[in-house]
DNA sequence: CAAGATTGACACATCAATCTTC
DNA sequence: GAAGATTGATGTGTCAATCTTG
C-alpha cells in the first residue's frame, strides 16, 4: 500500500482506502464478536452454530455433508473436523446414504434440535442489534448485491 | 433460525435473512481468499502483510505494538506472537521505546520494507479485483458507514 | 480414475496467566 | 495496581495425503 517509483500499480485513492479498510476491520472483528455471543449464551463457536441450524432447517433434520459445506460456506476438511466434534457431544450423527455408497449426511439427534431453538434466538438478536436492525432497506439490497457480486468473482471452487 | 412455539423472537425476513447470509459468506471466504493470494505472491498471510504495511506506511518505519493492534484490528497477543515470527524471518525488530519502559515499537528492517513493496503491487490488484473495481461511487460510500456503524457497535474493547 | 469424504501433521488464534514498568 | 506487552497451553483451521465407492 506504501507508494513507491515509477510502477503501473493503481493504489487506492482515499475513499477506496478508507471502504477497503472498514470491510477488513469488519471481516476480522465479526466473527469473533458472534462467536463470543454463541459461546456465553449456548457453548457454541459461530460455525458450529451455522452447521446446526442449515441441518435444522431441513425437512428430515438431516443434510449431506458436501451440501452443509457450500451453504455454510466452508471446506469440507473443516466441516468434517467439526461434525466430527459434534458428534462426540451427541448433537448430530453420521450416515451413510443408502444406494449412494460415498455420500454421508449428518442427522441432528433431539439433544442437538434442543441446542439449536435454544441457540437462535438470542443469536438472532445479536445479528439484529450488530448489523441488521440498523440498515435501511436500501442499505439492505446494497449489501446483498455487492456481497453476491464478490463471491462470485471468488475462484468457484475456493471453498475454504 | 429455526421457528419454534409462541416465542418473541423477531425472526429474519426473507430479505435480511439474504443479505446477512452474504455478508457471512463473505467474511468467511474472503480472508481465505486474500491469504492464498498473498502467500502464492509474497509468501505472506494477509494478517502478517497488514502488520509489515501498517508499519511501513509510518515516517519512520516503526510503530507501537499496541497501535499496530488496533490499525490491523488484531488482539495484542496474537499481534505479539506474529511478531515473534516476523522478527525471526528478519522482517522486523522490536526496540523498547526510551523514556516509557512498557511500550514497544516494532521496527521495519530494509528487507522487511523491501518484503512489503513487492508485496504490495499484486496485492492491490487483487483487492480491485474482488471488491473495489466493480463498486459504484454509490456503493463504495454504503460499504464504508455501514462498515463504520456496525464496528462502532462491536463492544470498543472487543479486539480480538 | 473421479467424486465424496476423512485423517493426521502442522500452523495459527485464543484465552488466561504472567511479567514489567509506571 | 493499572497499562503495555508477552508467554504457554489448548483448540481449531489448513493442507496434503488417503480412503472408499461408483
Amino acid at each position: 500500500m506504501t507508494a513507491r517509483g515509477a510502477d503501473e500499480t493503481r493504489w487506492l485513492s482515499q475513499e477506496e482506502r478508507e471502504a477497503w479498510l472498514a470491510v477488513v476491520a469488519l471481516m476480522i472483528k465479526l466473527p469473533p464478536a458472534l462467536d463470543s455471543q454463541l459461546r456465553t449464551d449456548a457453548g457454541l463457536s459461530f460455525f458450529e452454530y451455522m452447521v446446526l441450524a442449515m441441518v435444522s432447517e431441513q425437512p428430515d433434520r438431516s443434510l449431506q455433508m458436501s451440501d452443509i459445506a457450500d451453504l455454510a460456506s466452508a471446506s469440507l476438511s473443516r466441516l468434517s473436523h467439526t461434525v466430527t466434534r459434534l458428534e462426540k457431544q451427541g448433537l448430530l450423527v453420521r450416515h451413510r446414504v443408502p444406494g449412494h455408497g460415498r455420500r454421508f449426511r449428518a442427522v441432528l439427534t433431539d439433544a442437538g434440535l434442543e441446542k439449536v431453538a435454544a441457540a437462535a434466538p438470542p443469536h438472532v438478536m445479536e445479528v439484529r442489534r450488530l448489523l441488521i436492525d440498523d440498515l435501511t432497506d436500501h442499505e439492505l439490497t446494497v449489501l446483498t448485491t455487492v456481497g453476491r457480486r464478490v463471491l462470485g468473482r471468488l475462484a468457484p471452487d475456493c471453498p475454504a
